[in-house]
DNA sequence: AAGGACGGCAACCGCCCATCT
DNA sequence: AAGATGGGCGGTTGCCGTCCT
């Protein structure tokens, strides 16, 4: 497909990124193959594309993740696994590849170290109530729910039982906008979970699936 | 001061799927 | 219907800056 040798690799320069950009801003986003052959830049399509999806793109934020997003981070790969586009499409201004970096780079160690913080605490198939650092206060275990808002909750609660999810516990919120369901209704990464999630904008504020 | 080790991150690779022709 | 093309994804690589000895 791509020409292989006739490509430059490794990283952009400042007068490519110009190039890439100017290109962008007269033809928008999208057919990235033809990129090369409108510009002379030898770039692949691909290369083009995670390029500005990746760097230059005027949405991503860039500096260091805050604490709630390293908070987020964890809770969506602990329910959603490896898949970072959706992690990422859950975090405002960060890329796959951010997220995906930053977890194998920082929030890896920093659940090692909570882990092994546990273990020493002792070892329960039940959540313990650990001490943690007030900068850890993500990995302590929490109540483990998730609220939604009401209409996507009772669009949900159809939903879930075309994908095999038992959402019995559902409750409606007091002030009646809300709904929660709790851990015990979920199987983590289950594919039927994953599918429903997807089907929803997930704008709801999550408490702790751990 | 130098150079080796390590960590962070941008970029590439290979695979897959959807859409187009 | 089938091949080509475009685009998305997760895993991996390699460069570069910083730290350590």
């Amino acid at each position: 497909m791509e020409g292989g040798s006739a490509y430059k690799k490794g990283l952009w320069t400042a007068e490519e990124d110009t190039i890439l950009v100017e290109y962008i801003k007269v033809h928008g986003k999208g057919k990235w193959n033809r990129v090369a052959k409108m510009t002379g830049l030898k770039r692949c399509g691909k290369s083009c594309r995670l390029r500005w999806m990746n760097y230059l793109s005027p949405a991503i934020k860039r500096g260091q993740f805050s604490e709630e997003e390293d908070d987020l981070i964890i809770r969506l790969h602990n329910l959603l696994g490896n898949r970072w586009s959706l992690i990422a499409g859950r975090i405002p201004g960060r890329t796959d590849n951010q997220v995906k970096n930053h977890w194998n780079t920082h929030l890896k160690k920093k659940l090692r170290t909570s882990k092994d913080r546990i273990s020493k605490v002792g070892a329960s198939s039940q959540p313990v109530s650990i001490q943690a650092e007030p900068e850890e206060e993500s990995l302590r275990t929490p109540t483990s729910e998730i609220s939604f808002r009401k209409d996507e909750g009772q669009k949900m609660m159809e939903d879930g039982s075309e994908y095999g999810i038992e959402l019995s516990s559902i409750q409606e919120a007091d002030n009646g906008n809300f709904f929660w369901f709790y851990n015990e209704d979920l199987v983590p990464n289950s594919p039927g979970l994953l599918e429903l999630l997807d089907l929803y904008s997930l704008d709801f504020v999550w408490h702790g699936l751990y």
